[in-house]
DNA sequence: CGAAAATTTGACATGACTCAACTGGAGTGG
DNA sequence: CCACTCCAGTTGAGTCATGTCAAATTTTCG
């Protein structure tokens, strides 16, 4: 089953004993999504914590003018959350999207709450998650404030091959915070330099 | 003492009983330091946690041109972290700087550790902490890829008016990635536009 | 296959940077 | 108290980076 991915995922961090496999196994739940269906939208509180199984998915904005934003995409073995909303239980400002058919395993926000309060070893692990995802954040913030649109599009290429390769490039000019024009003249531009040589 | 302002952070997340306020008493640290002296410089291994009592930090990296680029302001009652530094004791990239006279108190990496093994609660507590950091840096990334500089000013300055006013410009425009004369002309056109009102 | 989305291209407009010059405090030493 | 320096801030001209809009083309997915 499935949730083998999701220990192993643990695991990583700090190997789960038996007790706590069991008590993870009893309150993940499996489903499977389509492209193009939510896992959240604007508006809604976040009621799951998310690991995805299979596929891909992006967590966007939409601005007042109708642009979407993405702020993050999340592929396999890696966890989609909602910080704000589901410990604040606050209304989410994104949408949570499927952009390729999708598994994903979910644990609701009570079930995480038991879990963590029970397992200290969980509390640990779910720390150091987000605070690996904070240090990605705050590389991706410095290049965005230091660096050209050319110079974050060569490093995202270069660190997310694979995952570039299956999305489109208009999400990806979205990701980088310029207009998908933009990027393709970039990209036009690079290919024109890697020609020459 | 000035631990009792650290001890009200704390409780602001969970309230400590008196086992874990004396521990964090043994091992809490005070330092004073003067204007322009470093909590950490690029190079070092982040040897400790810190809490500001008084004062106010910049956390920068210097690009190749030897440019500055601000990835946070620290003031008072708040927590100074370089996360990748300090759990994976990798060499800093970024600089810690005081850019007023600063109190501050500081928990060795080591201690840190054996408070959060020791303590579920702390470890919760440090795990809310980072979310909560996690959630404002989104935002902020949010706005940098989809507002525009004039727009990014107006929000700090009404998110952050009572630090704005303990800062140059210079280092504003650096926070939002963005010249200082290039803040200049902005402000001159805000004036201008408030003038006519 | 057919509709919808993605990509490219060009002309033009605006945002933002560079460089250089100038202004006006805030120390500092005599 | 003055002369001096140093740094933050401002201003303007010119340039480069990026956005907007529209049209044509290609790809993708149902």
């Amino acid at each position: 089953m499935s949730i083998q991915a999701l220990i192993a995922n643990f695991d990583k961090y700090l190997p789960l004993n038996d007790e706590e496999r069991e008590a993870l196994r009893l309150c993940v739940v499996e489903r499977k999504l389509r492209r193009k269906q939510f896992v959240l939208q604007e508006g809604e509180v976040c009621k799951h914590y998310t690991f995805v199984v299979e596929g891909c998915f992006k967590k966007y904005h939409v601005d007042t003018k109708g642009v979407e934003h993405n702020l993050q995409f999340i592929a396999e073995n890696d966890w989609i959350t909602e910080v704000d909303s589901i410990h604040n239980r606050k209304p989410s400002k994104a949408y949570i999207e499927a952009i390729e058919p999708a598994i994903i395993l979910q644990i609701s926000q009570r079930d995480l709450y038991d879990l963590l309060a029970k397992f200290h070893k969980l509390e640990r692990i779910f720390r150091v998650i987000i605070e690996n995802r904070y240090v990605a954040l705050e590389n991706r913030l410095l290049q965005t404030i230091s660096e050209t649109a050319e110079d974050r599009y060569l490093s995202f290429m270069e660190q997310y091959h694979d995952l570039a390769s299956r999305l489109p490039n208009t999400q990806i000019a979205s990701y980088l915070g310029i207009t998908p024009e933009f990027l393709s003249k970039i990209r036009g531009k690079l290919s024109k330099k890697t020609e020459k040589s």
